[in-house]
DNA sequence: GTTCTCGGCCG
DNA sequence: CGGCCGAGAAC
């Protein structure tokens, strides 16, 4: 007799998740049960990292209790401790591990959507549908990314980048910070145009007319000289991409020499 | 190779 | 005690 596995739907999460329930049937841990969810195109997922890693900003699964499934309001206060508790030991200088909430902008660690170009221009990889149609956002949840910055091997601050006089953010926070983690995110996590938002309407009422699929940014324009200037940036930085790989390549030469030599 | 399952660590 | 994930077992 064949076990039946129930996928129950799971009202807390996007239309098309499923929710399952395991026991264990032998062993020490014998009647503990584990809880899984599958994505709409059938991944399994078996923790709430894992989840959330997943869902990256598209949910918040803050109060999301994930042995039963539903949305607990009263999980909502630890989720303020926790962020007490980074916040004081960011103070105390700690590095950061955490890899939750808010995503990296370095790296893109969620599957996105990928055309790859081969001899025929029409041929695709395969993609999950699921995951590249775009879900419903949180307004303004890029300022969850303000005060993040990208540090070196050795935990130093890295220059951020200067943004062109031609971009202006919108919304109740109008850092440069927050516009630059908005425009990053939004290149990674979108295969459509940036344009940023194009109703002059957002900029008098955001709540009512932001555009969630852009970033808090005003409609900009690219000029011909900023394509120039951008050419040249990438250009020298590959460049010097260059020339430290010829580098590093001469280095392992020589050493490799040197082996081989003390081994004669 | 992938999927299933339980152990065990760690908070 | 329970969440999470490693790793061996099963397929």
């Amino acid at each position: 007799m064949i076990m039946e596995r129930k996928r129950l739907d799971c009202p807390a999460l996007p239309p098309g998740w499923k929710k399952e329930e395991v026991i264990r049937k032998s062993g020490l841990s014998a009647g503990k049960s584990d809880v899984y969810y599958y994505s709409p195109s059938g991944k399994k997922f078996r923790s709430k990292p894992q989840l959330s890693r997943y869902l990256g900003n598209t949910v918040d699964l803050g109060s999301f209790d994930f042995r039963t499934g539903k949305m607990m309001p009263s999980k909502l206060q630890k989720t303020k401790q926790r962020l007490r508790n980074e916040n004081l030991s960011l103070s105390k200088g700690k590095p950061d591990l955490n890899t939750a909430l808010p995503i990296r902008q370095t790296a893109s660690i969620f599957k996105q959507p990928v055309t790859k170009v081969v001899n025929h221009p029409t041929n695709k990889v395969k993609t999950d549908m699921q995951r590249a149609t775009e879900q419903p956002r949180q307004l303004f949840w890029e300022r969850r990314l303000k005060g993040l910055r990208s540090l070196d091997v050795t935990e130093e601050v890295l220059r951020t980048m200067e943004l062109p006089k031609g971009l202006q953010s919108v919304g109740p926070d109008a850092s440069d910070e927050t516009l630059l983690s908005a425009i990053a995110s939004a290149l990674h996590t979108s295969s459509a145009p940036i344009t940023g938002q194009t109703s002059t309407a957002a900029e008098k009422n955001p709540a009512i007319w932001l555009n969630t699929g852009q970033p808090l940014c005003k409609a900009f324009i690219v000029t011909d000289e900023d394509i120039k200037e951008q050419e040249l940036k990438v250009h020298q930085a590959r460049r010097s991409l260059e020339e430290a790989l010829l580098a590093d390549g001469l280095a392992r030469a020589a050493e490799s020499t040197r082996d081989m030599e003390g081994k004669a």
